[in-house]
DNA sequence: CTGAAAGCGCTTACAG
DNA sequence: CTGAAAGCGCTTACAG
């Protein structure tokens, strides 16, 4: 197998220094140098001849840079299950580094060991071979959020995620505005008991719902009933759900389905005893069903396209002019009618022959 | 922003040369040399200090390896159609490429232009910034394949390719070996009538299929009937089948569907009046359906990840040593008892009775 | 306009 | 057992 050549072949073949081949190569020396005309023939020829690329690991070494984008999955990068919530996000990073002419490395030599992180499988170095970095994967790992900033690496993460140590770069799921949005509609239907169910508050995008969901319950002057971590297969969800006379549920795109499978046991109708909306596109395929859910989508391919183009916009010239909401994003999700929400029951009878059933039900148990 | 620490920083600290840091980090010198104890343990100490860890794109750049392997795809990287006829290949060589330490570098600047291949959008120059490169596509692409062989560039086709520029390197599948020995247990059945229906023998995996049919026909003393690119929509070919009074098919993944409908609207049972054999993994996603089919699977997991494997070695010390077997590999495919295959129907009377339905359908047609 | 030289942070013969 | 030195293949001041 012929040795790759390098800019010394090319320079030997071309009759000039190696230099002379860097600088027709990566035009931006100091004082945009300028290689006459003839000279950049001969190398362009040379390199032509003998089929010369730069080698990325040298480039990077040596400061230079590459037209090569990593991207680090937390999950396996080509994923086992089709439909895959991860998926859109990748394709819409390809789409994006197609557009700009960019290749994307991943990062297979770090698989992350047990979900333990980039930085427990080799640390942030390893990223380096790349210009920048995209990062995607369903938990946060502050460990390397932290590591990431400090190094002082470009990097983007899709989905919002904070930190201590720093403004973290992302591309994230506008999901406060689209749940409040989704609540203010329960309250023009005429809900006034609308709870949240929502997964652990630990990750970003939980906060992000529940704030929503506060403060549109606020601004109208309801009461917050929020579950957190709610066990939906338990039947106490539902008796507390009652006890608090709820009519509408906002839920995790995950608690969704689980939810109206446990009110549907108790003999409630989706979406007349109770309205149900789900806060975003579900990432567990079992929780994928022919429903047609009331509430918003996840924005994935866009999220993954505008990752790329925020982390191309660091890369480039004056990244000091980036504020913070320039490093921010949050794209809008898509609302979506469907047909787990209409206006409260408009009875009380109704309501206390539902309840009674569901008593007698309880009781049997 | 504190640089990271480097074994010069370290050595410093430890009152020695940075070779002997080295030295204690990757024991793998050429004798095992040993650091004395004491030695070590001060090495140890300033590296846990300093927080050193060893920069990989310095490690690569000296170890004359980028570990950083190609990957283009004539399709789409990620997949929009979930369940995409390419997505098991990427699986495969994934899952190698973790086990071997190595990253993928997929080239999504070189996004295939109206399905004009590699030479068309720039040749094989970019894809030198990898050591080596795997190329996967439905189409063949010679122009692509003597480039790369004129190139001497180590590369690997998934999916048996052929070239008169020279030995193409790949991981296919035994098709050939597959088929004849599908069309054996059909003879042994008691089939004597066996038709092949395959696509473009423009393939090289239409080729293969076709072959092991006629070798195993022949070597029966059969008739070898195949149909090439036929058209299952219409009539003419169940007539065709009727006229030559076939019992039994084999078909390309992609038209056995069309040919069971077809024979089904004829009024023919399958298996009862038609045994079909399907080669394969269909490639198109319409064509994916419930039905239990007898015939064998693509491995297509294995030939991603044999593939790499096959790459890797070519890049590895000696491989001048490999011939042309270990570089043309056929793995074998996964044979399935499904339900579309049985003895051909016993009886003449109800052939003839089937035949006269079948003609009546065709006259009022 | 062009080239000699230093430097990026490592590994690995080659000498002591 | 340990170190000085060369080299991996680039970029980028710094001199001509």
């Amino acid at each position: 197998m012929a040795r790759r050549a390098t800019q010394a072949d090319v320079a030997r073949l071309a009759q000039v220094s190696q230099t002379t081949v860097s600088m027709v190569l990566t035009g931006t020396g100091a004082a945009q140098r300028r290689v006459s005309g003839a000279v950049r023939e001969r190398v362009l020829r040379a390199i032509e001849e003998t089929g010369y690329a730069a080698n990325p690991v040298a480039q990077r070494l040596a400061g230079g840079r590459t037209s090569i984008i990593g991207v680090y999955t937390y999950e396996a990068v080509f994923p086992v299950v089709a439909g895959d919530f991860y998926h859109p996000f990748l394709e819409g990073v390809e789409q994006a580094a197609e557009d700009a002419g960019v290749d994307l490395l991943m990062f297979t030599s770090l698989a992350s060991k047990a979900g333990r992180g980039l930085t427990a499988s080799g640390g942030v170095g390893r990223l380096r071979v790349a210009d920048g970095c995209i990062l995607v994967g369903r938990h946060s790992y502050p460990e390397d959020l932290a590591d990431l900033l400090r190094r002082d690496f470009p990097f983007v993460f899709i989905g919002r995620r904070e930190s201590a140590a720093g403004v973290v770069p992302y591309a994230g799921a506008g999901y406060a505005a689209a749940t409040q949005e989704a609540v203010d509609q329960l309250i023009a239907l005429g809900h006034r008991r609308i709870a949240a169910l929502i997964e652990s508050t630990e990750h970003e995008s939980m906060r992000d719902r529940l704030e929503g969901y506060r403060t549109a319950v606020s601004r109208a002057g309801l009461e917050a009933i929020s579950f957190e971590d709610p066990d939906p297969n338990s039947t106490e969800l539902i008796d507390a759900l009652e006890a608090a006379g709820i009519t509408a549920a906002v839920a995790a795109p995950d608690l969704a389905a689980p939810l109206r499978r446990a009110a549907l046991e108790r003999e409630w109708s989706i979406p007349g005893d109770l309205s149900i909306v789900r806060l975003g596109d579900p990432e567990r395929p079992e929780q994928i069903d022919g429903i047609d859910w009331t509430g918003f989508l996840t924005p994935r391919r866009e999220m993954g396209a505008e990752a790329l183009r925020l982390l191309l916009r660091q890369l480039a010239d004056s990244p000091e002019s980036l504020t913070q909401d320039d490093l921010q994003l949050h794209l809008p999700c898509i609302p979506h009618q469907g047909a787990t929400v209409a206006p409260p029951g408009r009875s009380t009878p109704a309501r206390e022959t539902r309840s009674a059933t569901a008593r007698k039900k309880a009781q049997r148990a």
